[in-house]
DNA sequence: CGCACCATGTAATGCGTTACATGATTTT
DNA sequence: AAAATCATGTAACGCATTACATGGTGCG
């Protein structure tokens, strides 16, 4: 799967798995995340495929960087898996909704302060769909005039994942609310 | 991760790697999933570090039942993971979102396809946390009025599986008025 | 008659993470 | 002086999926 993202950013233009992982942070990292190393390992297995080329471009000051180009059986690859009908629901992993689910079991101290904690972090988050990401799609849609269809649809998916932390600042303020308002055992 | 969702239905009471698959499909699945396959093999792992023991009941007309049942150190353990505080966002991979991302190079009428076909799933998922998963929760409180906080609990994260598929239902309607407004090129 | 349910497991494969290894330049 | 950025990769490990293997009972 992770090689279908790469292989839709590569459409754009030729890139190092260094920049891939730059460009998943900053725009699909909410929805889809990688770590670099698995990039490298992914794009040599898309290599080996022959769904991608790479060359090495020399640099003094810099490492080397291998630069991998998207070939026309990569896009039609890509191309493919873009069209086909998805018939599933994505697989979730949520570690703080499975601890809730058990904490009955824990004074509800220890509950708060968990909660407060996964506050704090989903505030931070929302707040940077709500800055970094609208401006570094904004930025990417006014440099490339040509990107503007795409750039609306990144622009959905960054409000998909707005809001998506809302709902999840909103439930764990209710949560707080409700275990605050219980008499204590 | 697995292993301490397993542990935590073990908690309530001692049952086989099948009733776990069984609890988990009915209460945790929209947070929290697993394989059957992957439930017997991390069991087998957990009963080689001493968290879980089993012991074997024969059945004549159905096959044999291998009960699991959790030890002190398994208990010690599983307690402590639970009041560990949880500092990360938990990582997510939503395909459709993904797909989503790209598709400006689809033609509408695909990526409407594809969108209507989410939306359905979407919708049953919603109405069975509305209607299934709210019985089988109230059920097992009737019928242990011991686990009244517990099924508070249960409660809290259904009604964020709930949440969910309301906002993505949201989001898809969005996303499809907003494909059919557009003028097409 | 076929499908779903009960019930357990192994083998092969794939995907992902963590740690390791290197090393100059730029920013704080 | 320390940390972050640029830049690539391998090795070991862990977790998850798919396929394989078995086979009786009960329901529509």
């Amino acid at each position: 799967m992770l090689k279908y993202a790469i292989l839709g950013f590569l459409t754009y233009s030729p890139m190092t798995g260094y920049e891939i992982k730059q460009r998943i942070d900053r725009s699909t990292a909410h929805f889809w995340h990688a770590k670099l190393s698995q990039i490298y390992i992914t794009l040599k297995s898309l290599e080996d495929e022959g769904w991608v080329t790479s060359t090495i471009q020399e640099q003094q000051e810099r490492p080397d960087r291998r630069i991998y180009t998207i070939t026309p059986t990569g896009q039609q690859g890509f191309r493919t898996w873009l069209a086909e009908p998805y018939m599933e629901l994505s697989p979730k992993k949520e570690t703080l909704i499975l601890k809730m689910f058990f904490s009955a079991q824990l004074d509800s101290q220890t509950v708060l302060t968990q909660l407060q904690l996964q506050l704090d972090l989903h505030q931070k988050q929302l707040s940077s769909y709500r800055q970094e990401v609208v401006h570094s799609i904004q930025s990417a849609a006014n440099e490339f005039p040509a990107l503007e269809k795409d750039a609306r649809m990144w622009e959905a998916t960054r409000r998909f994942g707005e809001m998506y932390e809302e709902l999840y600042v909103r439930w764990i303020e209710e949560m707080i609310m409700e275990i605050k308002s219980q008499p204590q055992e």
